[in-house]
DNA sequence: AAAATACTTGCACTATTGCGCAACTATTTA
DNA sequence: TAAATAGTTGCGCAATAGTGCAAGTATTTT
């Protein structure tokens, strides 16, 4: 097992690829791809999970350096898609295809992620009408108040 | 997914079942158990793997409480075994049975784990001749110098 | 009863992880 | 060229994890 960085080739360990499945954020961008079979950018991943960019940033990293994601710069964006290739990858993305959804959070995490991706043009991201995350202290600010 | 204890049934995610799989030894175990397809006890896996007891003791909680195995005390040793059931456990097997194995360490561990089994009597663990681990310091103790 | 065996655990220590914030780079648009 | 957008990262912090040692429990054997 293996990833690229720069010119070297870094082994990966199987303890490194379920580490870096061992975390529920990681959990849901990985199901996000593998049951929507896109690629996607970070801007994306964080509309479709709710969660700030900063922290899909370096959860991204990790499961680039684990092997399990590759990185494509176009312009802009990142995009990011699944790694294939090798029997312990297939199944291992098989299991987590069958990882139970009980409270929904995966089926509404894929549900937002094809709406997101509905603004797409010519199949790739563009600078769209954000569905921005509120701040949280200031949702109530989008009614500009003028004391 | 869930796990007994005691008398409360404690949920655990994925997130926690991937976590209780990235530690080198808990593949080794898990490996083990499912390659071998029998239960063991702590004693056999120590032997097997070539780690102190107190090692496996605490890396055995772990898998018990990601919900991967399950226990049995008999006499003075508690039996390992798997647990099964749910197509996410059943894959998430599949895919350990698929991890790669470049430098023979698990084949290695099955080696070992075979070679203890022999010990058995009615397919228990017995008061065996233990192989014992040396001590790190007096591996040459064995030639029992007399100065 | 004492010794041996199988297993567990408290303690101290070190290392790693995930987080929020704010500042940062890179690229594109106005 | 300035502003906007996509993404990255340094810092400080709190929480968690793995280890070795030594002392502990439970059970069986002598």
């Amino acid at each position: 097992m293996e990833r690229k960085r720069g010119m070297h080739l870094i082994s990966v360990t199987p303890a490194d690829v379920f580490q870096a499945l061992s975390d529920p954020i990681r959990i849901r961008i990985l199901r996000v791809l593998i049951k929507s079979e896109e690629e996607s950018c970070q801007c994306e991943l964080a509309d479709s999970l709710l969660e700030p960019e900063y922290k899909l940033s370096r959860h991204l990293k990790v499961l680039r350096q684990a092997g399990l994601l590759s990185a494509t710069k176009e312009g802009r964006w990142v995009y990011h898609k699944l790694v294939t290739g090798g029997s312990f990858l297939g199944h291992l993305h098989t299991a987590i295809r069958n990882i139970p959804d009980q409270d929904k959070q995966f089926s509404n995490d894929v549900k937002r992620f094809k709406q997101r991706s509905r603004l797409r043009e010519g199949g790739k991201c563009q600078t769209p009408p954000r569905v921005r995350l509120p701040k949280k202290q200031n949702a109530r600010d989008q009614s500009a108040r003028v004391n």
